[in-house]
DNA sequence: TCAAAAATATACCGATTGGTATAATAAACA
DNA sequence: TGTTTATTATACCAATCGGTATATTTTTGA
């Protein structure tokens, strides 16, 4: 990586965790140059623009999001472990994504909504990512004969991920991961009660 | 209703959708002026700050809608029946709160996290209202005989509110209301298989 | 090693920010 | 109706906003 390439990365690993914490609107170039101790000329000559910026810190999130699920995963080889995998991961998540500021999902879907069209599309596409990765695993389960044939792989993917983030949101909002350890129990038994074969 | 009181819940009024659509950091006072057709000295002459008048804001949004929730489900007398009458307040939800520029618990929420306390401390208020209302509906059928008495009130219904809040975030991220729709019959066979006598 | 090229720093731009002091206006009440 | 009082409009403030032109520095490759 030549110099201009680790600096422009640098400016991306810096500035990821401040847009999502304070949002695209609350954060300010002067924010950046201050955390990264790099001036305007340094940031401007790396990136078109703050929005160029902002959509890059958030790809940079969701990259290493979902590449530690993708790990945390694969660890496993049956179907029910990868899904409780996913719990697991889900369940130590408070702590987990404050390295990010916060849930990205959450904060830029939310941050986005009626304000900035290419963020929420990225948004859009790493919920649809994400709830294809869960479902991929439910198929591979029911071929498998670990989960009833009648599951629908989508519909219940799609469920899961809607729960999952009502919890993340309740537990950044009330500050407690109470939240989210009880949906994740609710969620293991709905693996155990409902899905499995 | 004196003149300026009308002045003043005529700026709140116009403001709230604002805020919420766009967060805190995003509405500037000119958007407000814009929007209300006065000018800055009749804001200031009415609200101490921005952020006093973004609270009365927020404030008027959630007192309307846990109005409306509450109209809602006093139409039912069984406790069975108002759990199922909040559920189908919420199926409408993607289309009933566009009028407040979204769902602001969910908005201020995330836009609040470590930006505003004081808006966030307005937010944790109405979650806890608003699950021990459902906690209290559930207490009452447990004592009606409706609903099994094992089950733990106020548990429960932090769970459907997580839920919920989960299918909001949803609905509105990807601009759909088939989340909503879907997690609302989740939650309609919880209450026929998990909690129903 | 040295010149060309790329990257970073500095200085500046007009526009906008939240907020205020004061002037003009309208409402309230005697 | 007239006058006091409250409310709204105007004009302005320093600070900051995103962004750019240019100067300076650093890196790159011959």
């Amino acid at each position: 990586m030549s110099k201009a390439e680790n600096t422009k990365q640098f400016i991306i690993e810096v500035s990821a965790p401040i847009f999502n914490k304070h949002g695209y609107a609350a954060t300010s170039i002067s924010d950046l140059t201050k955390a990264t101790k790099l001036t305007k000329g340094s940031i401007y000559g790396n990136f078109k623009n703050k929005e160029e910026l902002a959509i890059q810190a958030f790809d940079y999130n969701v990259g290493r999001l979902i590449s530690d699920i993708r790990i945390k995963t694969t660890k496993s080889s049956t179907a029910l472990e990868r899904l409780f995998a996913i719990v697991d991961f889900y369940k130590e998540y408070f702590e987990y994504s404050k390295k990010f500021g916060g849930c990205p999902i959450l904060n830029v879907g939310v941050d986005a909504n009626n304000q900035n069209t290419l963020l929420l599309d990225n948004v859009r596409k790493t919920i649809k990512k994400l709830q294809g990765y869960i479902a991929a695993i439910i198929e591979k389960g029911i071929k498998n004969g670990e989960i009833k044939k009648e599951i629908k792989p989508f519909e219940w993917a799609i469920r899961l991920d809607t729960m999952i983030q009502g919890a993340v949101f309740m537990t950044y909002t009330m500050n407690s991961d109470l939240y989210i350890k009880d949906t994740m129990k609710q969620i293991e038994s709905i693996i155990n009660n409902e899905l499995k074969t």
